[in-house]
DNA sequence: GGGTAATACTTGACATCTCAAGTATCTCGC
DNA sequence: GCGAGATACTTGAGATGTCAAGTATTACCC
């Protein structure tokens, strides 16, 4: 696919950068690492609260908020979905959870393949007291967008999302 | 721990001061939700494509994008900060490229702590080409989004941002 | 000059993460 | 029932990421 918008020639460095390239495609790049530069910087802030806090972390908070709103256990394969990460992963994470005994694993009886993951009494003491703290994090980040900005926000990305979701099955072929 | 920031507007007599901060808590969490979500998404996608497409990665790309811009080098702890992780990280993505002859190290004669760190005219090549694909990709994701709602997304992501940047210091904010 | 602090980078320990390959179990067609 | 394939999870290799400690060099101050 020749795109054929790249001179080989030296350009002037005051053109390069912001003229390169058609504008909708400066548009989106640009939205894209602004989009990456504030989640990274929340991600960020979260986690090191996390840590100076609690000495745990992000994804291991992430893992038991999922539990914490399934009284009945998950599955690993259904964590693995809800967080957006590989089931490796989880095997990981759930390891470490359950070796300091805030999780644990329970053969399921009707299919012995399946574990069902729950939150220990002690987990649910730590992590009520971790999303405590957690929530008042988020609300001082997003604190000086008004309500409305957040609606607004909430509203944009939700439509991207949305597209998002609709790429997965239908550009990439259908797999039978 | 109680966060009251009472706003002066009316309220509904159903909703008292509690409900409305635990909306707010609901609003801005699910607002962060989203935001993550969108990114991880798209920052998987593109993962995915560089790694299919060229056999490389996200934060490799990343480097080289930010020599790309800069043709007399970079130093290692410029890298660092325009990358937003840390140096040691650094290190290791730029060991990885300097094996591979994309990147050279070269001491700064003035000041021998320094690295200053270049594409080589091979790392260049295989820049733009990724640089394209790249760029049609991103396009592709965001394409859904009206001209006008990629403007509104990216006020409100550089209002968040530089809200963010505050909280960090005093130091002076840079526009991306 | 010489000693102390600051700066630039590297290293090592550890936690995530992906991917691909491996093991155990279940499902379904015959 | 039995064997092929699907499903659920684990494992291992490799890349990224943080943090803290270490090394080398420069800057500063008397």
């Amino acid at each position: 696919m020749p795109r054929e918008k790249t001179a080989l020639k030296p350009v002037p460095a005051a053109l390069d950068a912001e003229t390169r390239v058609h504008d909708d495609h400066h548009v989106s790049l640009r939205l894209w690492l602004r989009l990456l530069s504030c989640t990274n910087q929340i991600e960020s802030r979260v986690r090191q609260g996390l840590q100076s806090s609690f000495n745990t972390t992000l994804p291991r908070f992430d893992l038991m908020a999922q539990l914490e709103r399934a009284p009945q256990g998950l599955k690993m394969s259904e964590l693995s979905q809800r967080m957006m990460v590989t089931g490796g992963n989880v095997t990981g994470i759930t390891d470490g959870l359950e070796k300091e005994g805030l999780v644990v694993r329970e053969v399921d009886p009707a299919d012995r393949r399946v574990y069902r993951v729950k939150l220990t009494a002690e987990g649910e003491r730590q992590f009520h007291s971790m999303a405590a703290e957690h929530e008042s994090w988020v609300v001082d980040l997003f604190g000086p967008l008004s309500p409305k900005q957040k609606k607004q926000l909430m509203e944009l990305l939700g439509e991207l999302k949305e597209h998002l979701a609709g790429l997965n099955g239908a550009s990439a072929g259908d797999k039978a």
